[in-house]
DNA sequence: CCCCCATTTAACCAAACGGTTAAACTAACT
DNA sequence: AGTTAGTTTAACCGTTTGGTTAAATGGGGG
């Protein structure tokens, strides 16, 4: 990852196309969009990266490798199961809020049967979901939380958390219809409510009231 | 709604399109395929309900009247609002079940921001939001549920039943990958955890051990 | 028997798309 | 100045795509 004039044009170029796939899609966007928003001419895309599928595959690859260094990050951290669960969905929260790329993308992947991921993309995902698993079983053994499937609980929580970030753009669709429905979530509320859910959904234990 | 052969017609190129637009999203379905899968001329589609956006509109509505119907029924039913909250929710994934395509083209809406959606189809979705949410509100005067945001519990629940219902089809890209976790998951697991999870996520008093 | 109208078909089209290429540019090194 | 290797550009190309159309089909009523 040396510093060369030819590494910042591609950064500039997966930065670009990452924004593109996540509004369009693989099949909606286009080539030359990325190219412009990225400020390059369309070859550079195929001279640095490669065609229209090694470009979406450098995306997840490229974001996918933040999300694991913040969930190994926020597992690591000492103290009771419960907090930790804690701690993970804030990581979860927290990153998907810092690359909103990420959880589009991620949704149309689910959507799809993960049409086009590289095997080695897939590879990466499957070793997450045993993240929360894990920490679930830790939990359980030590009489903190209940016996919930520890895959069928992570994808919940995943899964909630991927929607409610991902959904926010259409407050503003909604807005335009005059409903009175507020959709709009900050990362804080999500997370909160999110962590606040899951503890309670998952505790052998009644825990005191409202955190709201 | 006749049982005209027209009619017929226009309910066999719905459908088709709806399975199509499932797999490939928007952008990604092709015409032609879909006239293919229709076993029609291509022509018809124009004939019979309308361009490419006519026929993804036409799809939605179809999809969501189900849901619609489905989720009235679930939460006219007597009796407690935790009852009623694992009802909608039991209704909610046997909905999503009995018509798969509807999630997946859900998911792809909402990362998409509702570029395909509309207004019409969009105020339908809209309204259902607020199902969850009065069941909500009515258990928490009612001192069963703790005070939690109506929208954003609603929609972790939708959002966690469109994730792990739409999920399924990656197990067997997943088993090409040699990896030991399964994430297949029946109907009744899902709405069986969902449902579990939710009620001790939302409930103001400790419920009885594990269900599971 | 013929006409009418809804339905269906095959052929067609312009635009958009992903991808390629030969030539031009740039800067470092000799 | 000349050479080389990395980078950039504009023009180009074959294919695919959503959409159209004129002609054909076929059955029910006059």
């Amino acid at each position: 990852m040396a510093d060369t004039p030819s590494s910042h044009t591609r950064e500039r170029i997966v930065g670009a196309a990452s924004a593109i796939f996540a509004d369009k899609g693989f099949d909606g966007a286009r080539v030359d969009e990325i190219a412009r928003r990225a400020g390059v001419n369309k070859a550079m895309l195929y001279y640095h990266v490669g065609d229209k599928q090694a470009l979406y595959t450098a995306v997840l690859t490229h974001n996918l490798e933040r999300v694991e260094e913040a969930l190994a990050a926020a597992s690591a951290t000492e103290g009771p199961a419960s907090a930790r669960l804690q701690a993970v969905i804030g990581a979860i929260v927290g990153i998907v809020h810092s690359i909103p790329d990420h959880p589009r993308i991620m949704l149309r992947e689910i959507a799809s049967g993960g049409a086009n991921l590289a095997p080695e993309v897939l590879r990466r995902m499957l070793g997450m979901i045993e993240v929360v698993g894990g920490l679930l079983a830790e939990g359980r053994e030590a009489g903190e939380f209940r016996d919930t499937d520890p895959v069928l609980t992570h994808l919940s929580i995943v899964g909630a958390a991927l929607f409610l970030t991902s959904i926010n753009p259409l407050r503003e669709r909604a807005a335009e219809l005059g409903t009175a429905l507020d959709l709009s979530a900050a990362e804080t509320d999500i997370a909160g409510l999110l962590g606040d859910l899951a503890l309670h959904g998952v505790s052998a234990e009644p825990r005191k009231g409202n955190e709201k």
